[in-house]
RNA sequence: CGGGGCGUAGCGCAGCCUGGUAGCGCACCAGUUUUGGGAACUGGUGGUCGGAGGUUCAAAUCCUCUCGCCCCGACCA
């Protein structure tokens, strides 16, 4: 059904009977956007066939987004109202941080990246095309390199700095597979942050300064988010983290303490070895035991009445072209970027299945540490946690068979003990004595500490107090804001549709008639909706001539949090029906006191999302 | 880029294997009756079957090429 369609144009027969209503208002032109008459919110009863993830589906159902081509979306009237909240929950925390907004171009001049380097770095993603006179350009995916020619040019002094300067517009990455509706588009709206310092100190203070803000505006958001330690990448700046919005569907694993504050990504996350008790190999040498088509940790394991703790996972890989044996627990998965770095390796990825057997004349699964085939790798390295390890099962190098009565130390050549696993639920916090805890995040948000790279590449020095010239010391700071509307969706809805927190809510309150060919339920209703603009209150009233159960069944599908339904039963006893989205019975509330019921119910669900204006009184 | 799937009315789908009148539900239009959780009935409107080529008396259906979209993987400042 369609908004619009439904009510926008009365004719004929229907018109007439409008005409029989004197008690109906004329078509409001000022407000058109809070009368659902008058709003353009196309919704859909069946899900669209492209939509896979929840966000996407209600955000498309509900009528708040359409898709224009793979990763590009409209952003209908509803999103825009929740992008604006977001937006200036952003502006307002980020002001205060002391940085100024300004606005940058989309598109950007090849040259400025090639300075950088970055035209060559970048692969496809960054989408480059070329004006009429055969010079190139690209959309810009990111504004680093903008950004350092506008203060290169005039920024001359250390006297200029600090300087933090940002914008909220579109970005585009040509993503090699967009997905997940908004999660992951190819144009997307983003608050993107650039501070420039005069020393590491002070770009520190600065990236401080960010982090406090960035958990200001997700507090505010009303959303559950952790910021974790994460990997800083290819930059390879000394400290990031990224801000994550917990929710079953999200793409990144984390860990977070339960005693203290340490939380990480699990790619990021480092982890203590354990204390392992030294002891000495009861079995004397490694004894073979047939394991006929029994290839997986949890086969091996069954059949030999051993825990997976007792058994070596052998892990092949490719390490730009090499072939290395990692070793870990049974119980425990290779963290492939800690292999990496351990390494020192350029690329990692598991050893085919074709190289595998040409290496070692058997199946990946019958792999172990022991009895090596000669030079069928080039070293093995194992996790911290098998330091020691003595009396442990491992493949045997032999089809349908493995060792049991393995001591690492004794049995095999291993060239490095480190951390090399992937940290999960239960393991040991390395900062504290508590315990690890395993979520699903989105990222929402990222601080980095940059450094001098794209201020030393591209010339962007200060005289500082010494007079010595020097590159000014950069960090940059991300929040995908299209983003954040999606992951506030993953983490708040039900069967029915989204329940925003009130703070970024399109509407704070759905006024619906119930009947509205009824003068008085229609009086009603036109005189809250009155009170509600006095007030202050962003109310959107439902008065199309749609029977109850289908503008109740929009309302909980837009998600507006808080409904009141107007219906002639309640109107005679001069009480309307007030009932928050998330929960199951409405309250009944007196006609007279609706509003101010509505206010403290608003103010309750903002309750500790102060603005800076709030706080400082 | 590898693997898988899908393009038929605005939306969701069937029909394709085995060639022969393009169909269903929702939405939309008209009317009647309804009216507190996506109303019922009656009658309507709407399709170059993603595109191009081919086979055939005849193609949504078979063949070739092509474009688009979705999912998994690889990738992701």
């Amino acid at each position: 059904m369609c908004f619009i369609r439904r009510l926008a144009i009365h004719r004929s027969s229907k018109a007439q009977r409008l005409k029989q209503r004197p008690d109906r208002p004329p078509v409001h032109r000022g407000d058109s956007l809070m009368r659902a008459s008058r709003l353009y919110a196309p919704t859909l009863k069946e899900n669209p066939n492209d939509a896979e993830v929840v966000s996407h589906q209600l955000l498309t159902r509900a009528g708040y987004i359409r898709k224009l081509t793979a990763g590009v979306y409209d952003f209908l009237p509803l999103s825009r109202r929740v992008l604006r909240k977001i937006e200036t929950i952003i502006r307002e925390e980020l002001d205060r941080a002391g940085a100024q907004e300004l606005l940058m171009p989309l598109v950007q001049p090849a040259e400025i990246w090639q300075e950088s380097g970055r035209w060559q770095q970048y692969g496809p993603e960054l989408l480059r095309f070329k004006d009429r006179k055969g010079a190139e350009f690209c959309l810009g995916p990111t504004h680093e390199e903008v950004i350092v020619d506008i203060v290169r040019r005039d920024v001359r002094s250390w006297r200029d700095l600090p300087l933090n300067l940002y914008q909220i517009q579109v970005k585009f990455r040509d993503e090699v597979r967009p997905r997940a509706g908004l999660m992951r588009g190819r144009e997307f709206i983003m608050k993107d942050a650039y501070s420039f310092d005069v020393d590491e100190a002070a770009a520190l203070t600065t990236y401080d300064a960010m982090y406090d803000a960035y958990k200001a505006i997700f507090t505010r958001c009303g959303l559950d988010f952790r910021p974790v330690e994460a990997d800083t990448g290819s930059i390879g700046g000394s400290r990031s983290h990224e801000f994550q919005v917990l929710a079953e569907s999200g793409e990144d694993a984390i860990v977070s303490c339960d005693a203290c504050d340490y939380a990480a990504n699990v790619e990021q996350a480092e982890l203590r070895a354990p204390a392992l008790a030294p002891a000495a190999p009861s079995a004397p040498a490694p004894t073979v035991v047939a394991t006929p088509q029994l290839k997986s940790i949890d086969e091996v394991s069954a059949h030999l009445g051993l825990p997976a703790r007792a058994l070596i996972k052998s892990l092949v890989v490719e390490a730009d072209g090499a072939l290395v044996m990692a070793l870990v627990r049974g119980d425990h998965e290779l963290n492939e970027i800690k292999l990496k770095k351990l390494l020192g390796a350029t690329s990692v990825e598991m050893a085919s299945e074709e190289r595998i057997l040409k290496s070692f004349g058997v199946p990946a699964g019958f792999l172990g540490p022991h009895a090596l085939p000669a030079g069928a790798v080039s070293r093995v390295v194992a996790d911290a946690a098998l330091r020691g390890a003595v009396d442990m099962a491992t493949g045997a190098n032999t089809r349908d068979a493995h060792f049991t009565g393995v001591s690492l130390e004794r049995d095999a050549q291993v060239s490095a003990y480190a951390d090399l696993r992937l940290a999960g639920a239960g393991d040991d916090c390395p900062r504290c004595s508590g315990k690890l805890r395993a979520f699903r995040g989105i990222e929402v948000g990222h601080v980095f500490y940059l450094g001098t790279k794209y201020s030393a590449a591209m010339k962007c020095h200060i005289i500082d107090e010494q007079s010595v010239e020097r590159p000014i010391v950069m960090g940059c700071y991300g929040i995908g804001v299209s983003r954040v509307m999606a992951a506030a969706i993953e983490q708040n809805h039900d069967a029915e549709g989204i329940c925003w927190p009130m703070a970024i809510a399109p509407f704070q309150v759905h006024i619906l008639t119930l009947q509205p060919n009824v003068p008085e339920v229609v009086a009603c209703a036109e005189a809250l909706y009155a009170a509600c603009q006095r007030a202050g209150i962003e109310a959107l009233y439902d008065d199309r001539e749609l029977r109850a159960g289908a503008k109740f069944k929009d309302a909980d599908l837009m998600g507006i949090p808080l409904r009141v339904a107007i219906g002639g039963r309640g109107v005679k006893d001069g009480v309307v029906e007030v009932k928050g989205r998330r929960e199951a019975a409405a309250t009944l509330v007196q006609i007279s006191g609706a509003v101010e019921h509505l206010k403290a119910q608003i103010a309750g669900q903002l309750t500790g999302q102060l603005t800076p204006a709030e706080r400082a009184q």
